[in-house]
DNA sequence: TCAGGAGTTGAATCCTGGTTCAGGTTTCAG
DNA sequence: CTGAAACCTGAACCAGGATTCAACTCCTGA
């Protein structure tokens, strides 16, 4: 349960993934289980999951999943830092290819949207693990919103977006969003992702307030 | 904490309860067994929380809990539900009450905030129940994103906010709601709420748009 | 060529915790 | 008062599934 005795020189690191591999065979073993590991709680969740079935999809035998991950938790963890990561480098660019803020705005967002609808498994298992490892959800949102955060105060010093509470509006946008991708993105992708990223856009660039 | 089932009138839906007490003894203790439901899933979540340990916390027998509960998701369901409802009827009001559509999203915003931040169990549970009960947890948003479209829609027709797209701004809302409410309700309830529904606020109002 | 570390295997172990059930006790209409 | 329905009780049952482990096989460096 705890971390492993791991008596050769202490690694320092190393938090959710027990031991490294060492050869290509183990490397590629290790990609195997994790890919399956996402399939699977994307498909059943973490607690319907099973690791007989991951490595099952993996073509390995249990056995071989306790050579990379120290328990159940120990995968999912990894995984969620991984999608993380995934999300992150697919929207980014988008925005930062866009002439200014707003329109990066609108531009990322429709990257997450389309994202999220080729990769439905992926936004399950972040939402997920706020109840399997409630610090790596935190972390997740927690860097995001300062990144966001950041962007839009850089925004406005270059006279893109009125002046605000950063904290707030990186918050409140990040929610928009993700609800967005849920209603969208998993539940509903009937409509054109562009004209969802246009709706929003625009609320978020001028508001409900009437036009004077 | 939880509704009463009140009218001895046959209620038609039953879904969740597997039967519905006759006497005022059994009302008392089924009030006691979804009371105590609340405080253990709300504590340990749905996959931590044990039956035994919610009896106890009631102060019954386990078979108790399986005179009036189907199973472990069947009270869950029935939480779900309460506490769905719970939330509208606290929020709503303060909405009604504002002068206009505007004024009443910061005074929701506001009063769901003070009301999350008091019941953070509840919060927890509606969250879950998104991978326990997906059709309950996606009833409880879809009938809040209608409510709050309609309720958009309406104020358009007053003048008090601008045409739109209602279905997304309404998902739009209500995810910076959430969001906000994860963030300063629960996670970081040191920030005075009115700062944050007035940032909110002047963020739906305005929007991110430089001034012209 | 060969030692031994890296990687693999999957049946067996173990434990948690939901659900059942065979009686008792309480309530209340008649 | 009385009997049956409504309730209550909690030990025992049992399935599911995470984790362990002792015995291989594969690969590489000397």
């Amino acid at each position: 349960m705890t971390a492993t005795p791991q008596t050769s020189a202490e690694t320092p690191h190393t938090e959710s993934r027990s031991k490294e591999p060492r050869t290509a065979r183990g490397r590629k073993t290790l990609r195997l289980i994790l890919d399956a590991a996402a399939e699977e709680f994307g498909a059943r969740g973490y607690h319907e999951g099973s690791i007989a079935r991951i490595a099952q999809r993996a073509g390995v035998a249990i056995g071989s999943f306790y050579t990379y991950f120290d328990s159940k938790e120990a995968v999912f963890r990894a995984l969620v830092a991984d999608m993380s990561r995934q999300v992150r480098e697919h929207v980014v660019p988008f925005i930062l290819a866009a002439p200014d803020r707003l329109a990066g705005e609108r531009a990322g967002l429709t990257a997450y949207l389309d994202f999220v609808r080729t990769h439905k498994a992926l936004y399950r298992i972040i939402d997920e693990s706020a109840f399997v490892a409630e610090d790596a959800y935190r972390r997740h949102y927690v860097d995001v919103a300062d990144g966001y955060a950041t962007s839009l105060e850089q925004a406005f010093g270059r006279g893109e977006v009125s002046d605000g509470d950063w904290q707030v509006r990186a918050w409140a946008i990040m929610g928009m969003n993700v609800f967005l991708g849920l209603k969208y993105g998993v539940w509903d992708d009937g409509r054109p992702v562009d004209e969802i990223a246009a709706a929003a856009h625009a609320l978020i660039a001028d508001g409900l307030a009437p036009p004077r």
